[in-house]
DNA sequence: CGCCCATCTGCAAGCGACTTGCAGGAATTG
DNA sequence: CAATTCCTGCAAGTCGCTTGCAGATGGGCG
């Protein structure tokens, strides 16, 4: 578990700033909660950690929204019709290109590592587009053994 | 442009009603409008046509989840937060098993042919659980070359 | 061929996930 | 530290879809 130290607010701070955004606490305690996250998160999830602590759901939405349009941090869909948030790794901001994985049962996301296609499949793929995310879905390990969740 | 006949309209029924659903008007009109379309339909667009015609909106709702739910029609989402629903071709029930690609841009899709991923990572992918669908997303090679759409 | 009842339908209210209007309150800038 | 501009909290609103209900209907059965 990372502790978060004065030295890690005022670093967020900084990124907030650069970015021409108000370094206000409801602003810096979202993107720390996201860069403490191991998978992107929604909406829900982040306003279920900062709500008690006395942020307003509604500034949440709208901060996550400014952090994305200054592009610190990435917002996906998933397939499910939640909108999901992940911080940018400053020092590497296409690291969020990795695939995500989505269990169809539990709704969990799990960031994977890159994946690479067969030769033939690539040139297949290539053939369409230039291709930014790729997405599974499926049944996650503990959807399947039986014990949901 | 196909015309609808009383053939079709028999046969439509009869296809919802081996399903084990009845078969009512306004499920055979959503049945029909969506075998009539050539790309996923929305919810919204979907009533659009329909409740002129004196369907409600809730009964076309429901008559589209009916109808996916029953295996007649698969739905999907393609990352604008809608709903959208497909006939599925009675011949061949699996057709939409493949990978799909959708452009960013324009909303697109693509049905993809099978794609392989390496051994390696196959064995990444494995490990997180069962893989059922592969969606990818990014430009179509029209979205790319700049003349949109 | 008409009955019966589970399945459907229309209508309206409800719900969940955001989004927006507003007035008061901080963060910067000079 | 005052002014200005950007934020925030609160509450109401929007949008896409879902649900409760009472009355209507499809279709297996007698």
């Amino acid at each position: 578990m990372v502790k978060r130290t004065p030295a890690d607010i005022a670093q967020i701070r900084a990124r907030i700033r650069q970015s021409g955004l108000r370094g206000t606490p409801a602003r810096i305690a979202v993107l720390q909660e996201l860069q403490r996250a191991t998978a992107p998160l929604t909406h829900a999830e982040l306003a279920e950690k900062l709500v008690p602590l006395g942020f307003d759901k509604a500034t949440i939405f709208r901060n996550l929204n400014d952090l994305a349009n200054a592009g610190l941090v990435s917002r996906t869909e998933l397939g499910d019709h939640l909108w999901r948030f992940e911080a940018r790794d400053p020092h590497n901001p296409d690291a969020d290109q990795h695939p995500h994985f989505v269990c169809v049962d539990c709704g969990s996301v799990t960031c994977l590592e890159e994946l690479e296609f067969t030769p033939a499949s690539k040139r297949r793929a290539k053939a369409i587009g230039t291709i930014t995310e790729i997405l599974l879905k499926g049944r996650c390990e503990s959807c399947t053994t039986g014990q949901d969740n």
